[in-house]
DNA sequence: CTGAAAGCGCTTACAG
DNA sequence: CTGAAAGCGCTTACAG
């Protein structure tokens, strides 16, 4: 025993064990009439003690459902998606559905390896987090294909399909008109350039400071979500105009590499350099950070598009529904 | 067409647009000996064209293996654990592998269920990453079954399985000792009292105490690994005995909640209270922070453990393997 | 070099 | 109320 070979009890072990052919066993497991209840206890009695479990494997392969959902995520420097993906997974496991997890690159580059090895998998239904508008054509596929998806938080522009996330601009606005007061020298140091989610941002922030009457510098607009690259344009930043009044981040991450440089060159936070971040992180709130920022509802979005998702997979073929769920400015110490 | 039908091509729908029986395309696209190079060539065209792509389903209840691992999570509000399943995700990836996530209960409770869920669906391994001395009957049970898996970060006092991890022990003794100087009154606040991880650690920080002839304050020893316990832990120590002078967490997240007390209370770190968490989680480096911590190589450990799996569901039946890890001791401002 | 057949573990009409 | 048969999409001995 235990030499590593395959120990599954199958059903057909469990109709010899009882003494009647696997369909009467399948019968009487799943509920279906035809099975007098004497005989369905014995059998649940005996699959039981066997420990016996239907393949779903098999199940899958003669049902065309697997009760699968795949989940692509981008690289995972960035703790906005892990808590995105707990969303996902709890939703799904409260509906009985599996998740495969695949990762894509930094920033959702290269979906395409990852869809494919989990279509091959017979998911049922694809969420995707860090979708491009490049993803087109395999979108398209996937669509022709008949494998329902949903977006949660980045949509694109022009190709409509479930999506779950928050008014990324209605929010950036908000926070930036909120924090603006009169700080004339303002940077937005948004995130990658394709990104609905981050062109939402930088354009409410943008927005915010119009009707102001002001402009933001164009100093590191564009760039990716990371600690790494809040450090090299705060650099830059600070060391082309000095000490700027409000930095508005596309994210907290970015917002953490600002504050970094600040506390390199000795600029007090928020008195010197205003910080504002996007998300909420854990740490955002963390005592000696107290970050200015937006909560972002990020396990809820992923609940709500594991519902949305599943309505597709049960048939549902209505209009691409669009669930804008509410967020929380959180005026902290930094702005 | 995209009526929601499946549109899977199959096997036999590409034999029959080339003229052969399904096992010739089989034969031809997997290489295997008794096609012609010019019909292979041509069923591979055919194939690439019509978007064939093997059923997983299929093929995985026909061979009995699935390439297919499961990884067990806790709930993720513990940022330890995505970067964790990073690395796996990866190190699976790269072999071809596919990843079902399951989430278990807080610090690991009640991994049963999902552990059930996955074995249902063919996964060739598994991983757990908090595991508790509880699991044992179902670990026995799982290999009784010869589903080979690994432990990853905790593992069980005299149950023996492939591991990964790195020595707590050592670690936060060395942590401890280092920034141990002249404090008299320090605290130990650890993490669940059955996790392997959280022993290691507060075992290390009271060897370095006794080595220095002290003994720690018995207060707030044993918690959950989250910022709400450190805030509590951290609240009731100082209401019992003031500011006292160190506080070593079994945690960067208890970490900031202790962080967040002093900031309320208006405590100086580390003037007043020096403080020390574990793990170095992304946070933990930030300008304003500059948490003193033990980096620990979370996505090295996914990756190996990976590796060491693998070979078990190669057939590898040797004794368990143990990869300890190098760790980091990073001392920066708050201890 | 190619084809027909069995079988992985299930479910579900269809007969009895 | 129960059993025999077909089939989901593959792979692999086994004949030709």
């Amino acid at each position: 025993m235990s030499n590593g070979a395959s120990k599954r009890v199958t059903q057909r072990d469990v109709a010899r064990a009882v003494g009647v052919t696997p369909a009467t066993v399948s019968y009487a497991l799943n509920g279906l009439p035809g099975v007098s209840d004497e005989l369905r206890e014995r059998i649940k009695a005996v699959a039981d003690e066997m420990g016996f479990r239907p393949s779903r494997l098999a199940v899958g392969l003669r049902l065309g459902r697997t009760n699968t959902l795949g989940l692509l995520l981008p690289d995972v420097a960035n703790p906005f998606y892990p808590e995105l993906a707990s969303g996902v997974i709890e939703g799904a496991s409260a509906e009985g559905m599996q998740v495969f997890v695949a990762q894509v690159g930094l920033d959702g580059r290269d979906h395409a390896p990852a869809v494919s090895a989990l279509v091959d998998s017979h998911c049922e239904g694809l969420l995707f987090t860090a979708v491009l508008p490049h993803d087109i054509p395999m979108l398209a596929d996937l669509r022709a294909r008949g494998v329902p998806f949903g977006f949660i938080n980045r949509r694109i522009e022009g190709f409509d399909a479930d999506w779950v996330g928050i008014d990324d601009f209605a929010a950036a606005k908000e926070l930036t008109s909120l924090v603006l007061e009169g700080r004339q020298r303002v940077a937005v140091f948004g995130g990658p350039e394709r990104s609905s989610v981050s062109a939402g941002r930088a354009a409410g922030a943008r927005a915010a400071l119009a009707a102001a009457g002001r402009t933001p510098l164009p100093d590191g607009m564009v760039g990716d979500l990371t600690r790494e690259s809040g450090v090299e344009r705060a650099r830059a930043l600070f060391d082309a105009r000095g000490p700027v009044d409000l930095v508005v981040c596309g994210n907290d991450v970015i917002a953490l590499g600002v504050m970094d440089v600040c506390h390199e060159r000795g600029f007090a936070v928020p008195d010197d350099v205003a910080v504002t971040g996007f998300d909420d992180m854990s740490f955002a709130s963390a005592g000696p950070l107290r970050l200015t920022t937006v909560e972002v509802p990020r396990q809820e979005m992923g609940r709500q598009a594991v519902a949305s998702l599943r309505r597709r997979m049960l048939g549902f073929t209505g209009e691409p529904q669009v669930v804008e769920l509410p967020y929380t400015v959180r005026r902290r110490n930094t702005a």
